[in-house]
DNA sequence: CGTAACTAAAACGTCATACTTATTGCCTCA
DNA sequence: TGAGGCAATAAGTATGACGTTTTAGTTACG
């Protein structure tokens, strides 16, 4: 625990601390904190807490401004894409709304993805993609939930490099992020939908066949699911 | 000129010159830099450039380890969303492929984004949605294309910001680049295509509306144009 | 009494230097 | 030949000094 703790460097150390305070409103926007007494707060140089603020202000968390200090932004400002900000805010009392938007983000980007697979995939990549689908069906019944969830993230992340779309393949982590949170929360003893299931290998299907369309549209039915069944879990 | 040169400060200037240089290509992955030889190729403090190393390192371009140096990080690691990641990409020789990512994303957010704008949308943003696709009309003629640019650029944001994601809202910027990308780029004294202004004008009728299907719709002939539109200009 | 200009302080921005630590490559010894 | 230790290297951290900008307070003048 003390390894993991300091986590390689006072820097990631006060990051980590900081971003997550500032994302759950702990610091509320507007709210000024000045280098030295952050250098006070983390027995730490200043250096360190320099390199930290600027990290921070390139995500637009914070702005920094002579002799007013280090004032928090708006969440408006915030660089909603850095995936360290998402993950902040997923650990956080935001979860919910954050959980929601990439959500919605999803059903715009993965039928698309999709779509574009079918046409550009490789035969090394169908194949990924239908061992994962049938992986999945493999471990759809019988609380194997965590082997299921492995499956069903590689799925996806295929997909969205398949697409040959450099910004898609990116979300793939933010995907991985959406699902390990919906098995997490979710009661673990509810196998996944049988019906979600038979999507996935459609889709596969459609794939391998170069059918965009269809496979559009199956994603677009899974995306779907994945939003009705959001509406379940989040307030 | 020289007020904008210096930028305010030695840490925007060094910051500006390293990141085109990544992203471009010219310091190809792999690639080591070392903290000391940038100190004197910029004549900048160790500060400066360590924490300029810092906010490249957040933006996933470079990863700094002991003894060995910085490195230049491949693509594929790149964090694609950040804005200034994306206006360094589109400022160099990556800019084709760049533009067109960029386009396949929007061809896959703006089409939801304004269904759920058909739903969310207030009265005011309605009103504004109508003035900008007025102001289109209004410009689509007589080589007024800056003007016309502001009108669209204006109506893509408030689609965007009313959809109520955050997500979606955040990429109002990008689409602006793109579409001034695309004004600037092209020749200036073609005039607007009419198809797109009138779809313009009737997606502010649908979400006006509150006409979700139908708004989607619309905007996907908008994209699907913008696709084509493409085609004609990259390689 | 109000406004404008000036001054002073507060906070960040930059520089220079010394020291620490982790990593790697080389060299020695078995 | 191989394994282990030693030394060199470059990043990480700490600290003190000084510059710069912005704000607020104060004073002087109309």
């Amino acid at each position: 625990m003390d390894r993991a703790d300091r986590a390689q460097g006072r820097h990631e150390h006060v990051l980590d601390s900081l971003g997550p305070a500032i994302v759950s409103g702990d610091c509320p926007p507007g709210s000024v904190l000045r280098t030295d007494e952050l250098e006070e707060r983390f027995d730490v140089s200043r250096t360190v807490v320099r390199e930290v603020i600027r990290v921070l202000e390139s995500m637009h968390l914070v702005a920094s401004r002579r002799r007013v200090g280090v004032t928090v932004l708006p969440p408006e400002e915030w660089n909603v894409y850095d995936p360290r900000v998402i993950r902040w805010r997923l650990a956080g009392p935001d979860r919910p709304r954050q959980l929601r938007s990439l959500t919605v983000l999803r059903s715009a980007v993965e039928p698309v993805a999709a779509g574009l697979a079918a046409r550009l995939a490789t035969p090394e990549q169908c194949a990924e993609l239908t061992e994962h689908a049938l992986g999945m069906v493999a471990t759809s019944r019988g609380q194997q939930l965590e082997r299921y969830l492995v499956h069903d993230i590689a799925f996806h992340r295929v997909v969205l490099r398949a697409s040959g779309n450099e910004m898609f393949a990116r979300l793939g982590d933010v995907v991985a992020e959406v699902l390990t949170g919906r098995t997490h929360h979710q009661v673990m003893f509810t196998d996944p939908d049988p019906a979600a299931v038979t999507l996935h290998v459609r889709v596969a299907e459609a794939v391998r066949e170069r059918d965009a369309a269809r496979a559009e549209a199956l994603t677009r039915e899974i995306v779907t699911g994945a939003m009705a069944e959001l509406d379940v879990l989040a307030p």
